[in-house]
DNA sequence: ATCTAGGGTGAAACTCGGTGTCAGAGTAGC
DNA sequence: GCTACTCTGACACCGAGTTTCACCCTAGAT
């Protein structure tokens, strides 16, 4: 059928591609704004044809998005190594960490991404769109390592440490990142803590 | 400049007709199916021109959506009028009946249009960016209400009881409207009190 | 009764995002 | 050199949403 290998190298390739056209289209977005560029623009820009580029990014809003989903997948996986009989709350809060590492890893470039998708509307609304879009995932494994499952609770819960992760974010670039990103997760995780 | 009544009572015509458009368009939508249906179509069956159509609802979107934002106005408000020195929880839970009375007032009827809102994926993003757009108003009330105020908590309670009630209605959407929505929006607030 | 100003309507042209099709170029295995 | 496969770009197409313009209707003024 296939040779697994060669399947292997194109996905690398294919996947380099990607990052380099995510690159340029972002670039275009923070000079000019991300609704005045239109497909054609962007594609021009990063050197390929609309077909292209729509083809590597089923969407605008995917160049600037693609790589939450590996962190979405990341969370996931990581709220299943959470340890048995840990709280829901702590559970939820470490397993966002990768997130918190992504961004400490390039906090300019992260910033500059944060506020181009705050800045329009388009994006914001998928990027609510792909948080909400996690849930699922982090429900069940939330009811699934509880004791007395309640898929309900469940649901909330991740809904809410989502929540968390998105407006510390905000704040974050609302103080241009001066203010370390984990703390104020905590601080907005302490909102389950007290009344 | 303009007669002050007149201007009133050419208001009430066109939320008169602005709801006729609604119902004709819910019902198509129903019928077809939301994304099967065009601008075109859905302006025909209401029996004016797609012009006119999105001039009452801005995108296809509002047609279905348009009454929820009373909704939320009305949350805040209810939000506003919650005594002094109550606890966040418990005022927020209180600040969402608005929406609990507004399905109880026609069950089946929301009953049918969660459920279309629910079958595209089109209605359920524009949903949720339409809870979205009420955060700000909430995160405001709840930090003037709070006697140590912290925005970063405020805004994630006011986050987390918007999904309480999202997720509430989706359940009871998915039990046929057959359990109690009040009780299950309780139930999603609970997940706030256990750890 | 006529004129007139303003808002509501519909027709049309236009932009843009996104989908689908197709033909051609490059490439690896035979 | 032949074949199968993938990637690419060009093109046509559709539907959402914006804008413009002309028309009608109604209400108030003369």
């Amino acid at each position: 059928m296939e040779d697994p290998t060669r399947a292997k190298t194109r996905d690398i390739a294919r996947t380099a591609i990607r990052a380099e056209l995510a690159q340029a289209a972002i670039e275009l977005f923070r000079r000019e704004g991300f609704d005045q560029v239109t497909l054609n623009d962007v594609a021009a820009a990063a050197g390929v044809s609309r077909s292209t580029f729509l083809r590597y990014f089923g969407s605008k809003e995917e160049a600037v998005l693609g790589a939450m989903d590996d962190l979405g997948a990341q969370a996931a996986v990581a709220l299943c190594a959470r340890p048995y009989g840990e709280g829901d709350w702590t559970a939820l809060r470490r397993c966002l960490d990768p997130f918190i590492d992504a961004y400490r890893a390039d906090p300019s470039g992260s910033l500059a991404i944060t506020r181009l998708i705050q800045e329009s509307p388009a994006l914001r609304n998928r990027q609510l769109e792909k948080q909400a879009s996690w849930l699922p995932a982090l429900t069940r494994v939330l009811t699934d390592r509880s004791s007395r499952p309640d898929p309900l609770v469940a649901a909330v819960r991740a809904a809410a440490a989502l929540d968390c992760l998105s407006i510390a974010v905000t704040h974050w670039s609302a103080s241009n990142g001066g203010e370390d990103l984990a703390a104020l997760l905590d601080q907005a995780f302490s909102a389950f803590a007290t009344t």
